[in-house]
DNA sequence: TTTGCTGGTCCACTTATCAGACCAGTTGGA
DNA sequence: TCCAACTGGTCTGATAAGTGGACCAGCAAA
Protein backbone atom coordinates (compact mmCIF):
# COMPACT_ATOMS: atom_id res chain seq x y z
CA UNK A 1 0.00 0.00 0.00
CA UNK A 2 1.79 3.17 -1.24
CA UNK A 3 0.01 5.86 -0.90
CA UNK A 4 -1.82 4.56 2.17
CA UNK A 5 -5.02 6.48 1.20
CA UNK A 6 -7.42 6.37 4.42
CA UNK A 7 -9.62 8.69 2.81
CA UNK A 8 -13.13 8.73 3.17
CA UNK A 9 -14.12 9.45 -0.62
CA UNK A 10 -17.85 9.66 -1.72
CA UNK A 11 -18.83 7.96 -4.73
CA UNK A 12 -19.38 10.87 -7.28
CA UNK A 13 -22.60 11.15 -8.42
CA UNK A 14 -23.81 13.40 -10.92
CA UNK A 15 -26.75 14.72 -10.26
CA UNK A 16 -29.51 14.46 -12.72
CA UNK A 17 -31.65 17.96 -13.23
CA UNK A 18 -34.73 15.92 -13.28
CA UNK A 19 -34.26 14.61 -10.45
CA UNK A 20 -33.00 17.99 -8.61
CA UNK A 21 -36.52 19.73 -10.09
CA UNK A 22 -38.46 17.14 -8.77
CA UNK A 23 -37.22 17.62 -5.31
CA UNK A 24 -37.81 21.38 -5.66
CA UNK A 25 -41.49 20.73 -6.78
CA UNK A 26 -42.03 18.17 -4.11
CA UNK A 27 -41.43 20.75 -1.36
CA UNK A 28 -43.66 23.26 -3.31
CA UNK A 29 -45.90 21.04 -2.84
CA UNK A 30 -45.60 20.29 0.78
CA UNK A 31 -45.34 23.48 1.60
CA UNK A 32 -47.44 25.56 -0.05
CA UNK A 33 -49.80 23.69 -2.10
CA UNK A 34 -52.94 21.75 -1.47
CA UNK A 35 -54.87 18.78 -2.89
CA UNK A 36 -57.03 19.70 -5.95
CA UNK A 37 -54.38 22.72 -6.65
CA UNK A 38 -52.60 23.38 -9.65
CA UNK A 39 -49.00 23.52 -10.29
CA UNK A 40 -47.34 26.04 -12.53
CA UNK A 41 -47.54 25.08 -16.15
CA UNK A 42 -44.21 23.14 -17.69
CA UNK A 43 -43.33 25.91 -19.50
CA UNK A 44 -43.09 28.71 -16.75
CA UNK A 45 -41.42 25.82 -14.04
CA UNK A 46 -38.89 25.56 -17.53
CA UNK A 47 -38.85 29.46 -17.25
CA UNK A 48 -37.78 29.89 -13.71
CA UNK A 49 -36.18 27.25 -12.48
CA UNK A 50 -33.54 27.63 -15.93
CA UNK A 51 -34.44 24.54 -17.47
CA UNK A 52 -35.47 22.76 -20.36
CA UNK A 53 -39.29 21.58 -20.67
CA UNK A 54 -37.92 17.95 -20.87
CA UNK A 55 -36.61 17.95 -17.45
CA UNK A 56 -39.59 19.75 -16.28
CA UNK A 57 -41.70 16.99 -17.66
CA UNK A 58 -39.41 13.90 -16.43
CA UNK A 59 -39.95 15.14 -13.01
CA UNK A 60 -43.49 15.92 -13.25
CA UNK A 61 -43.38 12.48 -14.59
CA UNK A 62 -41.61 10.57 -11.84
CA UNK A 63 -43.84 12.65 -9.30
CA UNK A 64 -46.80 10.96 -10.90
CA UNK A 65 -45.06 7.67 -10.54
CA UNK A 66 -45.23 8.42 -6.93
CA UNK A 67 -48.64 8.98 -6.74
CA UNK A 68 -47.99 12.91 -5.82
CA UNK A 69 -49.76 14.89 -9.08
CA UNK A 70 -51.83 14.46 -12.04
CA UNK A 71 -51.49 15.86 -15.10
CA UNK A 72 -53.97 16.63 -17.73
CA UNK A 73 -53.62 17.09 -20.75
CA UNK A 74 -54.88 20.02 -22.04
CA UNK A 75 -56.13 21.51 -17.96
CA UNK A 76 -52.66 21.17 -16.41
CA UNK A 77 -51.38 19.18 -13.58
CA UNK A 78 -53.55 19.03 -10.02
CA UNK A 79 -51.69 17.90 -6.71
CA UNK A 80 -53.39 14.54 -5.89
CA UNK A 81 -55.18 13.83 -2.62
CA UNK A 82 -52.34 12.06 -0.69
CA UNK A 83 -53.76 8.23 -0.73
CA UNK A 84 -53.41 6.17 2.51
CA UNK A 85 -51.36 3.94 0.08
CA UNK A 86 -48.14 6.12 -0.64
CA UNK A 87 -48.42 6.99 3.14
CA UNK A 88 -48.20 3.40 4.44
CA UNK A 89 -45.39 3.19 0.99
CA UNK A 90 -43.58 6.01 2.41
CA UNK A 91 -44.08 5.11 6.06
CA UNK A 92 -42.28 1.24 5.41
CA UNK A 93 -39.56 3.36 3.41
CA UNK A 94 -38.94 4.94 7.03
CA UNK A 95 -38.60 2.12 8.57
CA UNK A 96 -36.46 0.10 6.03
CA UNK A 97 -33.76 2.80 6.40
CA UNK A 98 -31.57 2.69 10.18
CA UNK A 99 -33.31 4.19 12.87
CA UNK A 100 -30.57 5.60 14.09
CA UNK A 101 -30.57 8.38 11.40
CA UNK A 102 -33.98 9.75 13.75
CA UNK A 103 -32.51 9.64 16.55
CA UNK A 104 -28.93 10.98 15.66
CA UNK A 105 -31.67 13.87 13.93
CA UNK A 106 -33.31 14.42 17.06
CA UNK A 107 -29.89 15.07 18.70
CA UNK A 108 -28.73 17.47 16.16
CA UNK A 109 -32.04 19.22 16.84
CA UNK A 110 -31.80 19.50 20.44
CA UNK A 111 -28.14 21.06 19.91
CA UNK A 112 -29.52 23.95 17.45
CA UNK A 113 -32.92 24.85 17.93
CA UNK A 114 -32.63 26.11 21.63
CA UNK A 115 -30.16 29.13 20.57
CA UNK A 116 -31.70 29.32 17.43
CA UNK A 117 -34.99 30.13 20.00
CA UNK A 118 -32.69 32.27 21.30
CA UNK A 119 -31.53 34.30 18.49
CA UNK A 120 -35.25 34.44 17.02
CA UNK A 121 -36.44 36.27 20.30
CA UNK A 122 -33.60 38.94 19.60
CA UNK A 123 -34.55 39.19 15.47
CA UNK A 124 -37.72 38.03 15.24
CA UNK A 125 -40.18 40.74 13.23
CA UNK A 126 -43.28 41.69 13.92
CA UNK A 127 -44.38 39.99 10.58
CA UNK A 128 -42.20 36.78 12.01
CA UNK A 129 -44.11 37.05 15.28
CA UNK A 130 -47.63 37.05 13.70
CA UNK A 131 -46.82 34.56 10.98
CA UNK A 132 -46.36 32.41 14.11
CA UNK A 133 -49.12 33.03 15.67
CA UNK A 134 -51.22 32.54 12.66
CA UNK A 135 -49.34 28.70 12.58
CA UNK A 136 -50.88 28.00 16.19
CA UNK A 137 -53.62 29.26 15.31
CA UNK A 138 -54.37 26.59 12.80
CA UNK A 139 -52.79 24.15 15.11
CA UNK A 140 -54.71 24.56 17.42
CA UNK A 141 -57.98 24.51 15.19
CA UNK A 142 -57.02 21.41 13.70
CA UNK A 143 -56.38 19.80 16.85
CA UNK A 144 -59.66 20.60 18.13
CA UNK A 145 -60.96 18.94 15.54
CA UNK A 146 -58.92 15.84 16.00
CA UNK A 147 -57.27 16.33 12.88
CA UNK A 148 -53.41 15.50 12.97
CA UNK A 149 -51.78 19.19 12.00
CA UNK A 150 -48.67 17.52 10.70
CA UNK A 151 -47.91 20.93 8.64
CA UNK A 152 -47.81 23.22 11.17
CA UNK A 153 -45.66 21.71 13.09
CA UNK A 154 -42.90 21.31 10.47
CA UNK A 155 -43.89 25.25 9.88
CA UNK A 156 -43.85 26.54 13.08
CA UNK A 157 -40.02 25.44 13.56
CA UNK A 158 -39.23 26.38 9.85
CA UNK A 159 -40.66 29.84 10.88
CA UNK A 160 -38.05 29.73 13.97
CA UNK A 161 -35.73 29.65 11.67
CA UNK A 162 -37.17 32.45 9.35
CA UNK A 163 -37.09 34.58 12.12
CA UNK A 164 -33.66 33.92 13.09
CA UNK A 165 -32.47 35.64 10.26
CA UNK A 166 -29.58 33.46 9.15
CA UNK A 167 -29.26 32.41 5.40
CA UNK A 168 -26.51 29.89 6.78
CA UNK A 169 -29.10 28.53 9.32
CA UNK A 170 -31.76 28.35 6.36
CA UNK A 171 -29.22 26.46 4.29
CA UNK A 172 -29.38 23.75 6.96
CA UNK A 173 -32.70 23.47 7.95
CA UNK A 174 -33.21 22.90 4.03
CA UNK A 175 -30.23 20.28 3.83
CA UNK A 176 -31.92 18.63 6.79
CA UNK A 177 -35.50 18.48 5.30
CA UNK A 178 -33.72 16.79 1.94
CA UNK A 179 -32.10 14.23 4.15
CA UNK A 180 -35.50 13.46 5.85
CA UNK A 181 -37.11 13.73 1.91
CA UNK A 182 -34.05 11.11 1.03
CA UNK A 183 -34.79 8.21 3.46
CA UNK A 184 -38.58 8.95 3.21
CA UNK A 185 -38.54 10.38 7.13
CA UNK A 186 -42.41 11.64 7.04
CA UNK A 187 -42.51 9.04 10.08
CA UNK A 188 -41.74 12.35 12.46
CA UNK A 189 -44.71 13.74 11.23
CA UNK A 190 -47.50 11.05 11.33
CA UNK A 191 -48.27 10.40 14.74
CA UNK A 192 -48.68 11.33 18.38
CA UNK A 193 -46.75 14.39 18.74
CA UNK A 194 -49.70 16.87 18.36
CA UNK A 195 -51.05 16.58 22.35
CA UNK A 196 -47.80 18.08 24.06
CA UNK A 197 -46.83 19.94 21.10
CA UNK A 198 -49.24 22.65 20.93
CA UNK A 199 -48.35 23.99 24.30
CA UNK A 200 -44.43 23.37 23.52
CA UNK A 201 -44.93 25.71 20.83
CA UNK A 202 -47.03 28.63 22.99
CA UNK A 203 -44.62 28.78 25.45
CA UNK A 204 -41.79 29.54 22.88
CA UNK A 205 -44.01 32.16 21.10
CA UNK A 206 -44.83 33.96 24.24
CA UNK A 207 -40.87 33.90 25.28
CA UNK A 208 -39.68 35.13 21.28
CA UNK A 209 -42.80 37.74 22.17
CA UNK A 210 -41.39 39.33 25.39
CA UNK A 211 -38.10 38.60 23.61
CA UNK A 212 -36.77 36.77 26.20
CA UNK A 213 -33.87 34.76 24.59
CA UNK A 214 -32.88 32.66 28.01
CA UNK A 215 -36.87 31.56 28.39
CA UNK A 216 -37.03 31.00 24.61
CA UNK A 217 -33.95 28.79 24.50
CA UNK A 218 -35.18 27.02 27.36
CA UNK A 219 -38.90 26.53 26.50
CA UNK A 220 -37.56 24.69 22.98
CA UNK A 221 -35.41 22.70 24.94
CA UNK A 222 -38.05 21.28 26.67
CA UNK A 223 -40.48 21.16 23.57
CA UNK A 224 -38.03 19.19 21.75
CA UNK A 225 -37.42 16.61 24.71
CA UNK A 226 -41.02 15.96 25.02
CA UNK A 227 -41.09 15.04 21.28
CA UNK A 228 -38.11 13.10 21.49
CA UNK A 229 -39.58 10.65 24.25
CA UNK A 230 -42.95 10.79 22.00
CA UNK A 231 -41.27 9.78 19.12
CA UNK A 232 -38.62 7.26 20.61
CA UNK A 233 -41.61 5.46 22.33
CA UNK A 234 -44.44 5.42 20.10
CA UNK A 235 -43.37 5.50 16.83
CA UNK A 236 -40.70 2.95 16.87
CA UNK B 1 -51.32 36.29 -12.35
CA UNK B 2 -53.41 33.27 -12.09
CA UNK B 3 -51.25 30.78 -10.21
CA UNK B 4 -49.77 33.44 -7.75
CA UNK B 5 -46.46 31.25 -7.03
CA UNK B 6 -44.96 33.18 -4.22
CA UNK B 7 -42.60 30.46 -4.12
CA UNK B 8 -38.59 31.27 -4.09
CA UNK B 9 -37.20 28.46 -6.36
CA UNK B 10 -33.56 27.68 -6.40
CA UNK B 11 -31.76 27.85 -10.02
CA UNK B 12 -31.25 24.13 -10.89
CA UNK B 13 -27.35 24.07 -11.46
CA UNK B 14 -26.04 20.58 -13.22
CA UNK B 15 -23.11 19.41 -11.24
CA UNK B 16 -20.43 18.87 -13.57
CA UNK B 17 -18.93 15.57 -12.01
CA UNK B 18 -15.06 17.31 -12.48
CA UNK B 19 -15.89 19.69 -10.19
CA UNK B 20 -17.30 17.41 -7.73
CA UNK B 21 -13.99 15.47 -7.94
CA UNK B 22 -12.10 18.49 -7.63
CA UNK B 23 -13.94 19.60 -4.50
CA UNK B 24 -13.25 15.95 -3.03
CA UNK B 25 -9.37 16.23 -3.93
CA UNK B 26 -9.01 19.80 -2.64
CA UNK B 27 -10.64 18.38 0.72
CA UNK B 28 -8.13 15.45 0.68
CA UNK B 29 -5.50 17.88 -0.04
CA UNK B 30 -6.71 20.23 3.05
CA UNK B 31 -7.38 17.48 5.47
CA UNK B 32 -4.39 15.32 4.63
CA UNK B 33 -1.80 15.74 2.64
CA UNK B 34 1.18 17.99 2.58
CA UNK B 35 3.02 19.98 0.33
CA UNK B 36 5.08 17.83 -1.38
CA UNK B 37 3.21 14.48 -0.85
CA UNK B 38 1.93 12.79 -4.29
CA UNK B 39 -1.97 12.39 -4.96
CA UNK B 40 -2.76 8.97 -5.41
CA UNK B 41 -2.58 8.45 -9.36
CA UNK B 42 -5.69 9.17 -11.37
CA UNK B 43 -6.44 5.53 -12.44
CA UNK B 44 -6.87 4.60 -8.50
CA UNK B 45 -8.92 7.90 -8.05
CA UNK B 46 -10.59 6.69 -11.35
CA UNK B 47 -11.68 3.45 -9.62
CA UNK B 48 -12.33 4.42 -5.93
CA UNK B 49 -14.38 7.36 -7.10
CA UNK B 50 -16.38 5.89 -9.46
CA UNK B 51 -15.67 7.56 -12.50
CA UNK B 52 -13.62 8.11 -15.56
CA UNK B 53 -10.27 9.20 -15.93
CA UNK B 54 -10.68 11.63 -18.19
CA UNK B 55 -12.82 13.25 -15.39
CA UNK B 56 -10.08 12.95 -12.86
CA UNK B 57 -8.06 14.81 -15.46
CA UNK B 58 -10.01 17.87 -15.92
CA UNK B 59 -10.25 17.82 -12.36
CA UNK B 60 -6.35 17.99 -11.66
CA UNK B 61 -6.57 20.34 -14.28
CA UNK B 62 -8.63 22.85 -12.82
CA UNK B 63 -6.42 22.33 -9.58
CA UNK B 64 -3.21 22.32 -11.76
CA UNK B 65 -4.65 26.00 -12.86
CA UNK B 66 -5.27 27.34 -8.99
CA UNK B 67 -1.45 26.25 -8.09
CA UNK B 68 -2.62 23.37 -6.03
CA UNK B 69 -0.90 20.83 -7.29
CA UNK B 70 1.48 20.15 -10.10
CA UNK B 71 1.35 16.74 -12.32
CA UNK B 72 4.70 15.59 -13.54
CA UNK B 73 4.52 13.02 -16.51
CA UNK B 74 5.28 9.21 -15.09
CA UNK B 75 6.13 10.54 -11.52
CA UNK B 76 2.61 11.15 -10.35
CA UNK B 77 0.79 14.18 -9.23
CA UNK B 78 1.92 16.01 -6.40
CA UNK B 79 0.76 18.77 -3.96
CA UNK B 80 2.01 22.38 -4.18
CA UNK B 81 3.59 24.50 -1.95
CA UNK B 82 0.86 26.91 -1.48
CA UNK B 83 2.28 30.06 -2.67
CA UNK B 84 1.69 33.49 -1.32
CA UNK B 85 0.45 34.22 -5.06
CA UNK B 86 -2.67 32.25 -5.01
CA UNK B 87 -3.04 33.06 -0.85
CA UNK B 88 -4.05 36.23 -2.18
CA UNK B 89 -6.16 34.80 -4.78
CA UNK B 90 -8.55 33.35 -2.80
CA UNK B 91 -8.27 36.05 -0.20
CA UNK B 92 -9.38 38.42 -2.98
CA UNK B 93 -12.52 36.10 -4.02
CA UNK B 94 -13.25 36.15 -0.09
CA UNK B 95 -13.92 39.88 -0.34
CA UNK B 96 -15.99 39.48 -3.33
CA UNK B 97 -18.38 37.67 -1.96
CA UNK B 98 -21.07 39.27 0.50
CA UNK B 99 -19.15 40.05 3.91
CA UNK B 100 -22.30 39.24 5.52
CA UNK B 101 -21.43 34.91 4.94
CA UNK B 102 -18.98 35.14 7.57
CA UNK B 103 -20.80 37.09 9.78
CA UNK B 104 -23.67 34.32 9.39
CA UNK B 105 -21.50 31.61 9.51
CA UNK B 106 -19.98 33.17 13.05
CA UNK B 107 -23.43 33.24 14.09
CA UNK B 108 -24.17 29.53 13.19
CA UNK B 109 -21.12 28.45 14.96
CA UNK B 110 -21.96 30.37 17.93
CA UNK B 111 -25.22 28.54 18.39
CA UNK B 112 -24.06 24.97 17.21
CA UNK B 113 -20.66 24.15 18.39
CA UNK B 114 -20.89 24.73 21.99
CA UNK B 115 -23.49 22.50 22.46
CA UNK B 116 -21.49 20.37 20.43
CA UNK B 117 -18.51 20.32 22.68
CA UNK B 118 -20.69 19.53 25.27
CA UNK B 119 -22.16 16.41 23.79
CA UNK B 120 -18.41 15.59 22.97
CA UNK B 121 -17.51 15.64 26.30
CA UNK B 122 -20.01 12.38 26.83
CA UNK B 123 -18.99 10.42 23.69
CA UNK B 124 -15.93 10.81 22.74
CA UNK B 125 -13.99 8.21 22.72
CA UNK B 126 -10.67 8.12 24.22
CA UNK B 127 -9.24 7.66 20.21
CA UNK B 128 -11.09 11.01 19.81
CA UNK B 129 -8.95 12.53 22.70
CA UNK B 130 -5.67 11.57 21.79
CA UNK B 131 -6.62 12.73 18.16
CA UNK B 132 -7.66 16.06 19.63
CA UNK B 133 -4.39 16.02 21.47
CA UNK B 134 -1.98 15.39 18.69
CA UNK B 135 -4.06 18.23 16.76
CA UNK B 136 -3.40 20.80 19.40
CA UNK B 137 0.59 19.43 19.64
CA UNK B 138 0.76 19.95 16.01
CA UNK B 139 -0.32 23.69 16.84
CA UNK B 140 1.19 24.45 19.60
CA UNK B 141 4.60 23.60 17.99
CA UNK B 142 3.90 25.71 14.31
CA UNK B 143 3.51 28.52 16.57
CA UNK B 144 6.22 28.19 18.38
CA UNK B 145 7.94 28.49 14.84
CA UNK B 146 6.11 31.46 14.18
CA UNK B 147 3.93 29.65 11.26
CA UNK B 148 -0.03 29.96 10.79
CA UNK B 149 -1.36 26.68 12.04
CA UNK B 150 -4.19 27.72 9.44
CA UNK B 151 -5.03 23.33 8.98
CA UNK B 152 -4.80 22.66 12.60
CA UNK B 153 -7.39 24.91 14.09
CA UNK B 154 -9.85 23.49 11.10
CA UNK B 155 -8.90 19.97 12.39
CA UNK B 156 -9.78 20.85 16.01
CA UNK B 157 -13.04 21.88 14.97
CA UNK B 158 -13.40 18.97 13.13
CA UNK B 159 -12.42 16.65 15.67
CA UNK B 160 -14.99 17.65 18.10
CA UNK B 161 -17.55 16.94 15.65
CA UNK B 162 -16.55 13.48 14.82
CA UNK B 163 -16.44 12.63 18.43
CA UNK B 164 -20.12 13.87 18.68
CA UNK B 165 -20.93 10.46 17.08
CA UNK B 166 -23.59 12.16 14.97
CA UNK B 167 -23.88 11.80 11.37
CA UNK B 168 -26.09 14.47 10.87
CA UNK B 169 -23.27 16.74 12.12
CA UNK B 170 -21.14 15.80 9.94
CA UNK B 171 -23.40 16.46 7.20
CA UNK B 172 -23.63 19.51 8.35
CA UNK B 173 -20.57 20.27 8.96
CA UNK B 174 -19.54 19.20 5.19
CA UNK B 175 -21.60 21.35 3.62
CA UNK B 176 -20.51 24.46 5.73
CA UNK B 177 -17.35 23.21 4.29
CA UNK B 178 -18.48 23.37 0.80
CA UNK B 179 -19.92 27.12 1.59
CA UNK B 180 -17.02 28.00 2.54
CA UNK B 181 -14.98 26.41 -0.34
CA UNK B 182 -17.63 27.64 -2.70
CA UNK B 183 -17.37 31.64 -1.55
CA UNK B 184 -13.51 30.79 -1.51
CA UNK B 185 -13.61 32.40 2.54
CA UNK B 186 -10.25 30.98 3.47
CA UNK B 187 -10.30 34.32 4.93
CA UNK B 188 -11.28 32.93 8.11
CA UNK B 189 -8.50 30.66 8.30
CA UNK B 190 -5.17 32.78 7.82
CA UNK B 191 -4.95 35.42 10.15
CA UNK B 192 -4.98 36.25 13.51
CA UNK B 193 -6.39 33.73 15.16
CA UNK B 194 -3.59 31.85 16.37
CA UNK B 195 -2.62 33.35 19.45
CA UNK B 196 -5.57 33.22 21.00
CA UNK B 197 -7.02 30.44 19.21
CA UNK B 198 -4.58 28.09 21.14
CA UNK B 199 -5.55 28.75 24.57
CA UNK B 200 -8.88 28.00 24.11
CA UNK B 201 -8.76 25.07 22.64
CA UNK B 202 -6.77 23.53 25.68
CA UNK B 203 -9.70 24.54 27.85
CA UNK B 204 -12.06 23.35 25.25
CA UNK B 205 -10.21 19.87 25.32
CA UNK B 206 -9.48 20.07 28.91
CA UNK B 207 -13.29 20.15 29.89
CA UNK B 208 -13.63 17.58 27.34
CA UNK B 209 -11.28 15.67 29.11
CA UNK B 210 -12.77 15.37 32.82
CA UNK B 211 -16.65 14.80 30.45
CA UNK B 212 -17.41 18.01 32.03
CA UNK B 213 -20.58 19.01 28.93
CA UNK B 214 -21.05 22.41 30.97
CA UNK B 215 -17.62 23.47 31.16
CA UNK B 216 -17.05 22.43 27.34
CA UNK B 217 -19.85 24.24 26.30
CA UNK B 218 -18.82 27.30 28.00
CA UNK B 219 -15.27 26.93 27.24
CA UNK B 220 -16.46 26.74 23.08
CA UNK B 221 -18.74 29.78 23.88
CA UNK B 222 -16.41 31.83 24.78
CA UNK B 223 -13.49 30.61 22.24
CA UNK B 224 -15.74 31.49 19.56
CA UNK B 225 -16.40 34.85 20.67
CA UNK B 226 -13.00 35.39 20.68
CA UNK B 227 -12.53 34.35 17.22
CA UNK B 228 -15.70 36.43 16.05
CA UNK B 229 -13.71 39.56 17.53
CA UNK B 230 -10.78 38.88 15.71
CA UNK B 231 -11.99 37.84 12.84
CA UNK B 232 -14.69 41.00 12.51
CA UNK B 233 -11.91 43.35 13.69
CA UNK B 234 -8.94 42.21 12.09
CA UNK B 235 -9.49 40.00 9.01
CA UNK B 236 -12.09 42.95 7.47
C1' DT C 1 18.65 -2.22 -18.83
C1' DT C 2 14.23 -3.77 -18.12
C1' DT C 3 9.74 -3.71 -16.13
C1' DG C 4 5.92 -1.56 -14.40
C1' DC C 5 4.28 2.22 -12.87
C1' DT C 6 3.03 7.27 -13.94
C1' DG C 7 0.78 11.18 -16.66
C1' DG C 8 -0.39 12.92 -21.86
C1' DT C 9 -3.22 12.41 -25.84
C1' DC C 10 -6.64 10.95 -28.84
C1' DC C 11 -11.06 8.95 -30.39
C1' DA C 12 -15.51 6.63 -30.94
C1' DC C 13 -19.61 5.93 -28.22
C1' DT C 14 -23.34 6.85 -24.93
C1' DT C 15 -26.12 9.78 -22.25
C1' DA C 16 -28.61 13.76 -20.47
C1' DT C 17 -30.13 17.92 -21.55
C1' DC C 18 -31.60 21.59 -24.45
C1' DA C 19 -34.31 24.15 -27.89
C1' DG C 20 -37.87 24.13 -30.79
C1' DA C 21 -41.74 22.62 -33.55
C1' DC C 22 -46.07 20.67 -33.78
C1' DC C 23 -50.24 18.01 -32.09
C1' DA C 24 -54.25 17.48 -29.06
C1' DG C 25 -57.05 18.38 -25.38
C1' DT C 26 -59.41 22.15 -22.14
C1' DT C 27 -61.17 26.47 -20.85
C1' DG C 28 -63.33 30.78 -20.85
C1' DG C 29 -64.80 34.79 -23.08
C1' DA C 30 -66.53 37.08 -27.49
C1' DT D 1 -71.51 28.41 -30.39
C1' DC D 2 -67.08 29.12 -31.69
C1' DC D 3 -62.51 30.54 -31.35
C1' DA D 4 -58.28 32.10 -29.20
C1' DA D 5 -55.18 31.07 -25.80
C1' DC D 6 -53.99 28.33 -22.70
C1' DT D 7 -52.60 23.43 -21.14
C1' DG D 8 -49.93 18.80 -21.51
C1' DG D 9 -48.06 15.04 -25.18
C1' DT D 10 -44.78 13.90 -28.65
C1' DC D 11 -41.01 14.08 -31.62
C1' DT D 12 -36.53 15.56 -33.55
C1' DG D 13 -31.90 17.53 -34.18
C1' DA D 14 -27.99 19.70 -31.84
C1' DT D 15 -24.81 20.01 -28.09
C1' DA D 16 -22.09 19.05 -24.18
C1' DA D 17 -20.31 15.95 -20.80
C1' DG D 18 -18.71 11.73 -19.46
C1' DT D 19 -17.17 6.96 -20.64
C1' DG D 20 -14.04 3.36 -21.96
C1' DG D 21 -10.33 2.14 -24.31
C1' DA D 22 -6.01 2.39 -26.84
C1' DC D 23 -1.55 4.05 -27.30
C1' DC D 24 2.52 7.09 -26.30
C1' DA D 25 6.27 8.98 -23.36
C1' DG D 26 8.64 9.79 -19.07
C1' DC D 27 10.22 8.13 -14.49
C1' DA D 28 12.05 4.94 -10.94
C1' DA D 29 13.09 0.83 -8.77
C1' DA D 30 14.60 -3.98 -9.29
Amino acid sequence: MPTAAKTEFEVIRRNKVYEEVAKQIERLILKKLRPGDKLPSERELAETLRVSRSSIRDAIRSLELMGLVEPRQGAGTIVREVTSGSVVNSFENALMRRRELVSELLDFRRMLEPPLAARAAIHASEADVSEMEDILQRQYEKQRRGEPAVAEDAEFHYAIALASDNSVVLKVIDILMDLLRESRERSLQVEGRAQKSLAGHRRILAAIKRRDAEAAKDAMRHHIEDVEEIVLNKVY
